[in-house]
DNA sequence: TCGCGCATGTAATCAGTTACATGATTAC
DNA sequence: GTAATCATGTAACTGATTACATGCGCGA
């Protein structure tokens, strides 16, 4: 149940049409919480018949037209309580260790070109949030909110981290014993 | 699509009934890929229509008999197939860097507890990992499996030891800034 | 014999993914 | 005028979660 939330923050940073909202999750919202266009345009109809949000004022017929949505009162309030409410962690689902830990089962033939590709990944990934951190957060005091954005983006780049001196640590494993 | 295959990996190490897996996803594999007992028990019919798991032969009649499995040379080709197959990595999705990102909209009221309570839950993790690296991973050289596995090992290590860093770190924001 | 825990399941629901459909606008 | 792209959506499916159902064995 996040989905909504997700929405209601971005349309409180900036009132959005449901395409704005797409491009935006890709690169900011979504980066941990990522979200098709589908699913954005299925949550933002039923957030406006909830009345948590509206269709910015513009006449807009049908099909083809920008439509732009505002946050209302009401959904702020929501997002607030959202916010506050406490959450337990969801349980870790990680396909990449899963594949390892079957590897050791099954031999690790094939696998080590894969872990390359991902290390590769994680390697952009990661110069993607510290060139966003350049940008954004340049040395010196951040505003209140700017803070807290900019602690979650350092989860961000320390995950990466993680994953590519992780990564780079399983590689030199393959290396030790070729063929696995 | 990896449910399926975590299954067929912990019945590669040991056969077990329903039962039986559910613990031991809630002990090991568990920790990186969970599953109830509901998901267990519909995955394991499915298993077994398609041939790749069998039940082992001791005459159970019906419901409150045990019933245990055995993975058949179908399923651990299978395996082996998925194991080495290349995957793209699933798009990150995190609740509560999402929640700290509402925060900074609408306000922090309410949420500084759960993150302690989230930094308690890590630490807990972070200990129980090192215990099991201590009770089956002691100092010196692992056999060529267990060198897979304590890899994995690490990387949860790793990462509970980032979560509660970071946590402990946007705690300290928040001791700074009283009231958000 | 009655309740409790063990063990195996069924059913309903919900969130996320994939594939497809349709109108409007712009570039050639 | 027609192809590409923008913008909004529908439909079908898959996987995960939650709630409930059933039978067995054991101890008080």
């Amino acid at each position: 149940m996040s989905l909504p939330h997700a929405i209601l923050t971005a349309l409180l940073e900036k009132p959005s049409s449901g395409l704005e909202l797409t491009r935006r999750f890709d690169r900011s919202i979504g980066y941990f919480w990522s979200a098709t266009h589908q699913q954005i345009y299925r949550e933002l109809g039923r957030l406006e018949t909830e009345g948590l949000i509206r269709a910015l004022p513009a006449e807009q017929p049908a099909r083809g037209q920008k439509k732009s949505y505002e946050v209302l009162p009401a959904g702020r309030a929501e997002l607030a309580r959202w916010t506050a409410a406490s959450q337990d962690p969801k349980p870790q689902r990680d396909a990449l260790l899963l594949r390892l830990r079957a590897a050791a089962v099954v031999g690790t033939a094939g696998i080590e070109a894969d872990l390359r590709r991902h290390l590769d990944l994680h390697l952009k990934q990661l110069a993607e949030y510290e060139e966003i951190e350049r940008r954004h957060f340049p040395p010196g005091r951040d505003s209140p909110e700017d803070r807290l954005r900019h602690l979650v983006l350092r989860a961000g780049i320390d995950l990466e981290t993680f994953w590519t001196r992780w990564l780079t640590q399983a590689l030199e494993e393959f290396a030790e014993v070729p063929g696995g």
